[in-house]
DNA sequence: CGCAATTTTGACGTAGTTCAACACGTGTGG
DNA sequence: CCACACGTGTTGAACTACGTCAAAATTGCG
């Protein structure tokens, strides 16, 4: 396995590349023009690394790898980096329910924008990074920049976009089959550009959360995973995760 | 109510006051604004009435009631007034997919901004009619006025939130019931600030559009809504729908 | 009123859940 | 070093919810 020596900071290639960053609408754009560059230097902090496997470091907090936590005011919006993040919600009844999850180059609670804060809590699975814009000195700053104001609009709008892509790909399938097939298809599609594969990728997620969010059981995640394979669907040995028929897979999606 | 008459349509009553409309903050602020007065009238149509119960009006095509269609370029945004619109997805194999609905105040269209293209169709069930923004008046007139671009940013920050709460609130439940109570709860709680109650709305989707958006089969909602009434979780005669404990439908709703 | 469309009801088969046991890897302490 | 607990993933058998197909009942509309 090509583990490159750890914590003084990863390789450069694990990370996405900020050209695959949903975030660049405001990073980007500053750094070529000369008079806003020290803009972003207010409200940006890049590549913050958050890890769950390593005691827990400045954080605020209790668990190790969290970013954020549910209902606490919001600080800051980000882009994962590196690594994958899940996003899940604290129910009345104490069991958690996972919401989402983030891969690199995607946002990350700009939805708390609008009430000031977190709809659930994020943490890193095993290792990753992130790119923190927060919120106030962003908002101060889009006051001397419409650029950078048109810009933030361009990032909600791409936003608003994907999630409803993404959450389409989920309502109403009819079987577990169809559901399965439209999330591996999901998630693989969403780490396409900066993994260089529509195929291939690593399934970090454990498999009691992936069936969490699906909202299917362990038992039966397994066992569809184990047809897909037999019906040479997928291949998945450990974590490696490819698959074989995109074709095949998409015809597997009755909704 | 402030109702300047419009156009000679419906009862004053039908349409959802601008203050509970998510589109308030691309229309009223200007209002205030003495200078940016004229501003909105570039870009806004209020209250234009979109009926499938009449003959095809001014609109493009075909379909009657149709507000736009899918993979077409976008021309406007809209939030409902009145009436209820559907958004729905034709599949490959020709059947269409619900995907959404929308209620009055709510926002339509959005998610089209960031690739300048409709990613579904939306129908107006019944009679229906929405405010009207033109994107390419709307983007001329941002440049004038900062204001209206943070206006803008905060309408697509609610939005968001919106869009993942609605989606929370679907994905990954583990039985029909608990969706569709789930349902239940998140469009009367949609209507809750327009129609004064948090538990009674008129239910003017059909069965069979509200059974393809949550992915069962008209005879499971069906059943599943009998039972409700039985169990006296709700009461349904024709189109009024009544929610009678909320409590006890929260609790049926296990992710 | 009467036909068509929509909704509801019934009987039956299958897919997915439930509960339990088991296999594997990892970390912990004697 | 082994014994043990613990988390994760897989497998089997019984039960149940949902889908399917078919028919009856209701609603809506001309």
């Amino acid at each position: 396995m090509i583990e490159p020596r750890e914590n003084q900071k990863q390789a450069t290639s694990d990370f996405v590349e900020c050209d695959n960053c949903s975030m660049q609408a405001i990073c980007e754009p500053l750094k070529t023009d000369n008079q806003s560059l020290d803009l972003t230097s207010h409200y940006l902090s890049r590549r913050v690394p958050v890890d769950s496997s390593k005691k827990s470091i400045s954080l605020t907090d209790t668990s190790k790898g969290l970013l954020f936590k549910q209902d606490h005011a919001l600080i800051a919006i980000y882009s994962v980096c590196s690594g994958v993040f899940k996003l899940y919600r604290e129910q009345e009844d104490g069991s958690q329910k996972v919401v989402g999850f983030r891969f690199p180059g995607e946002l990350l609670a700009e939805d708390a924008i609008f009430q000031q804060k977190y709809n659930y809590s994020a943490v890193a699975i095993g290792e990753g990074s992130v790119c923190e814009v927060s919120i106030a000195p962003l908002n101060a700053c889009s006051q001397l920049a419409p650029d950078l104001q048109s810009n933030l609009i361009q990032l909600l709008a791409k936003q608003s976009y994907e999630q409803q892509r993404n959450n389409e790909a989920l309502i109403g399938k009819k079987s577990s089959e169809a559901l399965l097939a439209a999330f591996l298809l999901n998630i693989c599609a969403r780490n396409a550009k900066h993994l260089g594969s529509e195929t291939d990728m690593p399934l970090l997620m454990s498999r009691s959360d992936i069936a969490n969010f699906l909202g299917v059981r362990r038992e039966t995640l397994s066992r569809l995973l184990a047809r897909f394979q037999q019906e040479q669907l997928i291949s998945l040995q450990g974590k490696k995760l490819k698959l074989l028929s995109i074709s095949a897979l998409k015809s597997r999606i009755i909704s």
